[in-house]
DNA sequence: CTAGAATTGTGAAAAGTTGCACGAATGGTT
DNA sequence: AACCATTCGTGCAACTTTTCACAATTCTAG
C-alpha cells in the first residue's frame, strides 16, 4: 500500500468501476474478483492486487460489496464530484461528444463548447451554447475548468492545445491524429480510430480482402 | 527476429507510421530513431528494437529512409491494400465516423453504414446509403467485409456484435461502454472517452474543482 | 458446533518490457 | 586518407507487470 501506484493500475480502475456499475444496475449486491475478472477478461489475481494498492475492500469467503467498492473507486478516481469539461470543435465529432449521454452518470458535465466558425457560434448543442474560440481562455480560466476534449481539425490541434494550456487546462483528451507537445504537468490521452484499426489489420487475413490500391 | 511478436509492439507500429507520414508530408526524406522517439515520447532504443523484429530497415550513420520505412510498415500491417469497413449505427457518432476524412489516406474505406431506424434508412451519409440492419448479415457476408465500427446504443451493442460475427466480421472497434463477449479469433478494440477521462481525474487536483453532489 | 466451500490479500516466482551501452558501419570534413 | 560525428542493431541487465499458490477468514448447512 502507498508509495507510487503504477499508471497501468490506474488505467484499469475505470474499467472495474464500469463493470461494477453494470452489475449494480442489474440488482446484484456482491461480486468476487473471479466474476469481475471473467467479465473483463482479466485474471482475478490481478484485480485483487490492483485493489490492494488502495486498501482492503473485500471479505474472504464473500467477495466485494458492489456499492461499497463503487464508492471507494469513485473516491480514488476523484469522481465524488462532477467535473466540468469543455469541448473544443463543434463539427461532427464535437456534436457527437456533446450529445453523448454517458457523461452525467459517470462524473462529467459538458459545460462549454467552442468553435471558431462564426456560423456555429451562438448555436445550441444539446443545451449548451457554442462560444467563439476567442473567448475560450477567459471562460475556462474564470471557471477553473481543468479538462477539455479536443475535436478540431488536425492542422489546428497543436495551437488549440496551446490555448487550452494557457487557459489552465491540465487534462486533454485529443482526437487529433498527432502527438501534442505539452508542458510537464499536463496530461494527454489520445483517441485515434485509425491507430486502433491498423493494430487489428496486422492480425487479419489480407488475402480474404478484395484487393485495391 | 521472427517467432511471436508481442502485441504491445504491434500497437506502436501505427504510431510510427503516423509520425513518419507526417514527416514525409513536410518533405523530409530521412529520419533517425532518436528524432522519431522525441516526437512520440518513446526512447530511441525502443523504436530500434521494435523495428528489429521485422528486419533491418536503417543504415548506421544515416538513419531511416522515410518512404522506405513507411512502405515496410504498411506491408507489415497489411495496409498495402484498402480495407472496406462497415459502420453500424447512424446516430451522431456514426455520422461523425462516416464523415471522418482520415480513413482514405490510411488504408480504409467506409463501404457500408447500417441503422435500425426506418427514418434513417435510405438517407445518404457522406456518399454512403444507410441500409437497414436486417440486411447487414447478407451484405457483409457477400463482400467478405472483415472490420466494423460499432456505434450503437449500449443496450444493443452485444446483440449487434453477435450479428456482425455471424456476418463474418473478425475485427470490431466498439464505442459502447461494455465488454463484448466474442469467440476466439475475433479481435475487439474499445474506445470509451469516459474511461480515458476517469484515468486522468485520478491525477487532477479535486480541490481546485467547483464541488457538487 | 463442525466441516467444507468460497474467497481474500500477499509474498515470491515467472514472464514480459524497457533501457543501457557498445561494436560496427556510414558519411562528411579536413 | 584519416578522423570525427552519427546512428544502427543487439546482448544483457534492470525494471515492471502478471501469475501462482497459500494462509487466513468467512459463510453455509447440516
Amino acid at each position: 500500500m502507498a508509495t507510487e501506484i503504477p499508471d497501468i493500475v490506474i488505467g484499469r480502475l475505470p474499467l472495474y468501476l464500469r463493470a461494477l456499475t453494470h452489475l449494480a444496475e442489474k440488482g446484484q449486491t456482491t461480486t468476487s474478483s473471479h466474476e469481475l475478472g471473467q467479465r473483463l477478461g482479466i485474471s482475478s489475481a490481478q484485480i485483487r492486487k490492483d485493489l490492494s494498492h488502495f486498501g482492503e475492500f473485500g471479505k474472504q469467503g464473500t467477495g466485494y460489496h458492489i456499492n461499497f467498492l463503487i464508492d471507494q473507486l469513485r473516491h480514488i478516481l476523484h469522481l465524488n464530484l462532477v467535473w466540468s469539461i469543455a469541448i473544443v470543435g463543434a463539427g461532427y465529432l464535437g456534436h457527437a461528444l456533446a450529445h453523448y449521454q454517458g457523461f452525467e452518470q459517470r462524473g462529467f458535465r459538458v459545460a462549454w463548447v467552442f468553435d471558431n466558425d462564426p456560423q456555429r457560434v451562438g448555436e445550441t448543442v444539446n443545451g449548451v451554447e457554442v462560444r467563439h474560440i476567442n473567448d475560450m481562455i477567459a471562460c475556462l480560466r474564470e471557471e477553473h475548468v481543468q479538462m477539455a476534449l479536443l475535436a478540431v481539425p488536425t492542422e489546428a490541434a497543436q495551437e488549440t492545445a496551446d490555448m487550452l494550456i494557457e487557459a489552465g487546462i491540465t487534462a486533454i483528451l485529443s482526437y487529433a491524429p498527432i502527438n501534442l507537445k505539452v508542458p510537464v504537468g499536463v496530461q494527454v490521452q489520445y483517441s485515434d480510430p485509425v491507430v486502433q484499426m491498423q493494430r487489428m489489420t496486422y492480425y487479419l487475413n489480407a488475402t480474404a480482402q478484395y484487393p485495391e490500391t
